[in-house]
DNA sequence: CGTCGGGTTGATAACTTTCAAATTTCGTGG
DNA sequence: CCACGAAATTTGAAAGTTATCAACCCGACG
């Protein structure tokens, strides 16, 4: 084992174990390191991708834009986690990346991802998984957004988003620091931002939760999980999958 | 090249230019052929899976239900899709599959899976690549809901659907059979079975199609697109993209 | 026939958006 | 440290969209 493993190898150990090898070349994936201002975009819907990046620090959102110009926030992502795989993949990115806070993420070049999976088979498929977490996140964000009617969206979104932080040692059972504004969290959500103040508002009256001040504090976790329907078993598991 | 190519071996070759060898391991990777009637599920939520399979002839969809009893369709598979796969990578289904129609579909056992992933990584590469175009499929799903209202919503649905159907010859631009009912419809769309029925009038009102007796015919294909703001790019792409 | 799963329609209720305006917070330069 | 402007939050009222409830229709099928 290496003395220290980045977020992102100790993120894909847990599902596939992983050798000394193996380790060691996802420590070569890793390209220049790269640090992006809050605000301007990171990838663009259309353009042509040769990277993707690992989050080192800070908060992104993946987003699409409609031609009548509303936005749907597919996902927010934080350290440890992938950055535009699909745009790679594909070539051309489908989708917006955008920095919410400033942010430091490796650059890991198309050219050797792909040479990096035809030789070690095991680090596809455990890229693979963590790719197929994802998926179901964004599958349960589309539950949300289907059947939940707005309050519950939220306390399910913020129930989720805590389970994330908290796997990553950014967050607690009470609470955690969350830069979100109440227009990203709309455009998340797919509610109007004015919507989102008054959800968030009742849920405060409901002593559920407090988020002010770019801190989310958790007052009864047990009403959160029941009033959410929350089911956190597709965010964890326990040790690697393949052995 | 083998003389005949499956479906699914037709679509993979789509993202990976596939060698003999390797159109041969795909061939063995297809188990038993099963057939499953309409309507009881073939993969429960929870329930731990060994398999996944790979759709023959049938239509089925995956779905989610919350405890309140409301369900969420996530994606409707037509023939040439791949069934579970995130099941079998989790080890444990995190939604239900149901067959809509009566269905053929070819086991693959998970072990069978990960062996071949390991002896042959451009396979796992592919089917990296082909669970990403599903990942966009999901999202573009999810901007559906969050973003548009429920006639451009329903027009979006049903275009993507016949541009699907269209690739595996099941549907032309001037329409498509569909097995599905209003209320599948309104389970896939976040909305109720009654305001499906409206919207389906209103979109026949305005001669953009018509969606009667199982039979989805298309009037006014720009006006659609104009309506639904569709850009089908996320479904295709010229050639394989890895040689 | 009678029933049952779809489909269709109208009336009413619920939820969410939009518009408009006031208030607070926060970073920056004086 | 304070003042200022921009950005974010908050609140009310009115309008719009979609759900719910309740009927009724129709064709398939035993």
């Amino acid at each position: 084992m290496l003395a220290v493993q980045s977020p992102f190898a100790r993120k894909l150990g847990a599902f596939v174990a992983l050798s000394d090898t193996e380790l060691s070349a996802l420590d070569r994936l890793y390209g220049r390191r790269k640090v992006f201002p809050a605000g301007r975009d990171i990838v663009h819907q259309g353009q042509s991708a040769q990277s993707a990046y690992i989050l080192a620090s800070g908060w992104v959102c993946s987003y699409k834009i409609q031609t009548s110009g509303s936005r749907q926030i597919v996902d927010f992502q934080i350290p440890g986690d992938f950055l535009g795989l699909r745009s790679v993949l594909f070539r051309t990115a489908d989708h917006n990346i955008e920095p919410i806070t400033q942010v430091e993420a490796s650059e890991v070049p198309a050219k050797d991802l792909f040479e990096t999976f035809s030789t070690m088979p095991r680090l596809a498929t455990a890229v693979l998984w963590a790719a197929s977490r994802d998926e179901a996140m964004v599958v349960e964000h589309l539950v949300g957004i289907g059947r939940r009617d707005a309050k519950e969206r939220m306390a399910h979104f913020l129930l989720e988003l805590g389970a994330r932080l908290k796997l990553v040692g950014l967050g607690s059972a009470t609470g955690f620091a969350c830069p979100l504004t109440q227009y990203l969290l709309a455009d998340a959500m797919g509610l109007s931002a004015v919507h989102v103040n008054r959800v968030l508002r009742e849920l405060r009256e409901d002593d559920l939760l407090t988020f002010q001040h770019g801190q989310v504090t958790i007052h009864d976790l047990d009403g959160l999980v029941l009033l959410a329907d929350f089911d956190k078993t597709y965010l964890d598991h326990d040790g690697p999958l393949l052995r």
